[in-house]
DNA sequence: GACGTCATTGTGAGCGCTAACAATCCATGA
DNA sequence: TCATGGATTGTTAGCGCTCACAATGACGTC
């Protein structure tokens, strides 16, 4: 039973109740081995009486090790970086680490330095940022911090940052190929923000596969990633069908449902008049109409490793260089890009 | 320039540098009147020679105050949580406190526990617990921890517990008396999970509306939020078009989108045949097939009040009982309740 | 029976900061 | 001229914990 105190009870008040030193009960709480198993017991029932809880402060003090570790992010309410941020903690978790997090509007130099500075204020001992814009990681690499930081989603940037991202120009190779290998003669490319090094990424990969062809790459189409710049983009591309449009490659599934929405509006059916293929594969993807063929993330995945590479950092473990970790994607074909419209089936995450 | 030390400067180092006391030091970090401007010039001058930045252990130590807060949550991936998730860091920062994050995946007992005890570990002063599920909110109530708790999300629970959440039942009222006014005789309904605080409160009200204008409400079905779910349940509910069924409200937008299939596929149509209604707003419901009306949530306003909340009972202010505090939601019509399509417009958030 | 060895427990000194109080300086007015 | 008091700065004592080392006790060996 926990007694109500003014003060919380501290290590000394349980090693006066056990009749022991506070050392002991250090022991006992740090897992040490010789301590007798007596002991023990009598310790664990005084902190047990005492409702006793160990200090944080204190023993980050006394270690200094505060186990926390910091995340940055933008657009946490989509799905992407939500999901890789919910790996991230999961994985620092099974770690004993705690995460604290700060979600910015926007990634500019100012931004990412307040951000820095706060979890810095918190002690935390690493950093992850989920910097999928060019000028962020940039930013990144200019600001210099007391701690490791770890770069996730930014594509493979260039500079020396440690970082950790989904192979995009596979990605983008996988959706242009399938669409080519589907007999399509040309595809069109949907892209993100130029100043996404993912959207840019997607770019080369869709380019090069068409290239290596012999296929003239068609004009380059941008969106900002939402439904409602896709429905735009898709108008435009509607008034090319019939002059030799017949499949796009779409840099993300939001911007897709706006393309396939823009379609059926002005009367052009998917798949078969217009091949449609997404990227990321958001669980509404299956039900859209149609389900749409799209590029599997594996965000679960891309947590996990950037994880572990920071911890490889705070504690010091011996790295080459500055790592670079690429994680490959997977097609998700459905019925966007065939004539016939396959079942779902399955629990979807 | 920033010296590179083995030991990071302490502020005994910078007070040396200075030629001051290390409580003169303190004094200048931490804005105190009485400080000769010659002097935290100097002091300035040397934080900034040796690249000082305070110990946050020691002062989370001396103070007793770590401020950090702390969130734990499940369904992270999830439109309506991670929103709630950003407006509560945002509002925490505001107010100059950190926040760590635990998702789980599933709210039990026992990880909700652990999530409370990680996060003790860690030194959190409160905590809020997005808890949408009844069952989450009981686990709550039973266990006890060291700092404040609010819950967020959970309906308007019974017990004391100190809430913030959204009128589920004002919301499903608005849906409701929404289908009723464009005529229809009857409105059905796909809830979600039996468990869930938020679908039980929209079940009440919908009922309600029905009850109150002397309708008797038809079976109730359910689903688990997902798309796959209302897919399921749009296939039998389609079975029941020309059988009475003409309006059907939806607890989510995601289950919606899955009737919508089920209904096209079923060689339904929306509005004329069926009309539906969703709850939530996701950024996606606009580009629906058709546009969705929905319910929107103001998930913002709720992380907003939340951290207030939690703040007034951290920092001891007085408050009257155990909080309760009930966000108004909005109707949002879009096509799928009417027979005509307006045009998006505006920019998605 | 003295001694070395291992297991177990205790002691003392910080970790780097803030709070409370003490000391100093300087201008003012009697 | 000297007391008076506000502004400024310094001194000391913790905050609650872990680390390094010292001390103790039990046991077996020669």
């Amino acid at each position: 039973m926990a007694h109500a105190q003014l003060r919380p009870p501290t290590m000394a008040d349980v090693a006066q109740l056990a009749g022991v030193s506070h050392q002991t009960v250090s022991r006992v709480l740090g897992d040490h081995p010789n301590v007798r198993d007596e002991t023990r017991t009598k310790v664990l029932h005084a902190i047990k009486e005492l409702g006793y809880r160990r200090n944080s402060s204190a023993r980050a003090l006394a270690t200094r090790r505060t186990r926390t570790l910091g995340v940055v992010a933008s657009n946490t309410t989509l799905f992407g970086p939500a999901s890789t941020l919910f790996a991230i903690e999961e994985a620092a978790r099974a770690e004993g680490y705690l995460v604290s997090t700060v979600s910015l509007r926007k990634l500019t130099v100012e931004t990412l330095s307040e951000a820095l500075d706060h979890l810095s204020e918190g002690g935390v001992e690493g950093v992850i940022a989920i910097a999928p814009q060019r000028s962020a990681v940039d930013a990144l690499a200019e600001l210099s911090s007391p701690f490791p930081v770890v770069v996730v989603g930014g594509g493979q940037p260039e500079g020396d940052i440690p970082s950790v991202s989904v192979d995009q120009h596979l990605g983008a190779r996988l959706a242009t190929s399938h669409l080519l290998a589907a007999g399509h003669r040309k595809v069109w490319h949907l892209s993100g923000p130029e100043d996404w090094q993912e959207a840019a990424d997607r770019v080369v990969g869709w380019r090069a596969t068409l290239e290596e062809s012999g296929i003239e790459p068609p004009t380059l189409l941008h969106g900002d990633w939402s439904p409602l710049s896709g429905y735009r983009a898709g108008q435009e591309l509607a008034g090319w069908v019939g002059r030799g449009l017949t499949a796009v490659f779409v840099a993300n599934d939001q911007m897709a449902l706006g393309v396939l929405r823009a379609l059926r509006e002005a009367g052009v059916r998917t798949p078969k008049d217009v091949a449609v293929v997404g990227f990321d594969d958001i669980p509404e993807s299956e039900f859209f109409a149609p389900p749409l063929t799209t590029v599997r993330q594996d965000f679960s995945t891309v947590g996990k490793r950037s994880i572990a590479l920071l911890l490889d950092l705070v504690e010091g473990r011996a790295l080459s260089g500055a790592p670079r970790i690429a994680i490959e994607p997977q097609l998700v074909v459905r019925a966007s890009t065939f004539p016939y419209a396959p079942q779902p089936e399955g629990v979807l995450n």
